[in-house]
DNA sequence: GACTGATTAGACCGAATGGTCTAGTAATTA
DNA sequence: TAATTACTAGACCATTCGGTCTAATCAGTC
């Protein structure tokens, strides 16, 4: 059989499938159905579709920023920091182009339905965004100290802001179904660090 | 009896019980019940849950938009541009102060729940956006002929990228339940269009 | 007053929802 | 090998879902 355990192909379909639906669109029959995991193995390993909800974000939030910790952090193959930071970006630019318009990310996809409804999953969404943040500020700060970003960049407020019209961008990407808010967004952070 | 038709009422209840849910866990009985409408006056006016979220949405847009206009073109009282651009974010902090980080713009709230789901709702949105963006880009330009923003700033892009920093900012404000991300936006907005 | 279209009213529909329950099987440990 | 736990399996539950249907009531017009 599989290797990866009925828990987590339970967890990657309902991703899968709550990025093109949403939270409530996408029946726990539908889920089950796609994996072909009865409704008993279900709520053997969840107690309910709320708290279901929150693994769900834990892990994708879990993966995608070590993913970015990855990317932006590791000295290879890129050294450059502003670099990396940039060239991620584009990648992502890249797959929503890629992907026609849909949504890449669980988190942008589920925040405003679900964080008003079920405060377990608002906080792991919130401290997503704190960690992806933190992340960002380092490389921002690794990018002032090798002299590849301006030094009149304040890193923890840059931050801040870049995340913020980053996910806004991305938003209007995929309402206008249009690449190009984040491509100019990219173009305004590039310039936003340069001398 | 009410002034108001049943159309309007119907409208009205969904909009704030969608505001703190969401479109899909919000059923057509809920909004029913809340202004004592039976289903047959509903699929009278509307042909389908999806067909009214469509008029839901045009009818918020609209409204937002025209109050946008309103406040942001109008000379009266407020005759400087750039005041009346962050008074009017100064203001939407304040709201949302008010109302404990519950989401105060329902496109905001179902955008990404909406926009793959359904083709004319995502339209609506999407024009929605267009439209908010020209008006901030027209009172850049005034702000820039009435000499209170730098002339340095390019009213198209800037208001794109403003558009999409304050939503990027409210979406992490809800999801934080914290008012700093757009009131961080605010200020590097205010700094942006300075000299 | 008779007719007509718009609107209200709510019973009703099949399908799907999240969730429970019991029975059976696989894997672990004693 | 026996006992126990972890897990699979799916029938079943009440409720709610979006949507339909028909009857009643309202308005305005001839």
């Amino acid at each position: 059989m599989s290797e990866r355990t009925t828990k987590e192909r339970i967890l990657d379909a309902a991703e899968g499938l709550m990025l093109e639906k949403s939270f409530h669109s996408v029946g726990l029959n539908e889920i089950l159905e796609a994996v072909k995991v009865p409704k008993g193995s279900f709520y053997h390993h969840f107690k309910s579709k709320e708290q279901f909800g929150v693994e769900l974000l834990k892990h994708y939030v879990s993966d995608a920023n070590a993913y970015k910790r990855q990317v932006l952090l590791s000295p290879t193959p890129e050294p450059d920091p502003l670099r990396r930071l940039l060239s991620m970006c584009e990648g992502t630019i890249c797959r929503v182009l890629e992907t026609k318009g849909k949504c890449p990310c669980l988190v942008l996809k589920l925040a405003a339905e679900v964080s008003d409804m079920s405060e377990p999953m608002r906080e792991v969404l919130a401290e997503g965004n704190r960690e992806a943040i933190a992340i960002l500020e380092q490389v921002l700060q690794e990018g002032i100290e090798k002299n590849k970003i301006s030094k009149s960049v304040r890193p923890a407020e840059t931050a801040r802001i870049i995340h913020d019209l980053w996910n806004g961008a991305m938003q209007r990407s995929i309402v206008c179904r249009d690449v190009s808010p984040p491509r100019e967004a990219l173009e305004f952070i590039r310039a936003l660090l340069a001398a």
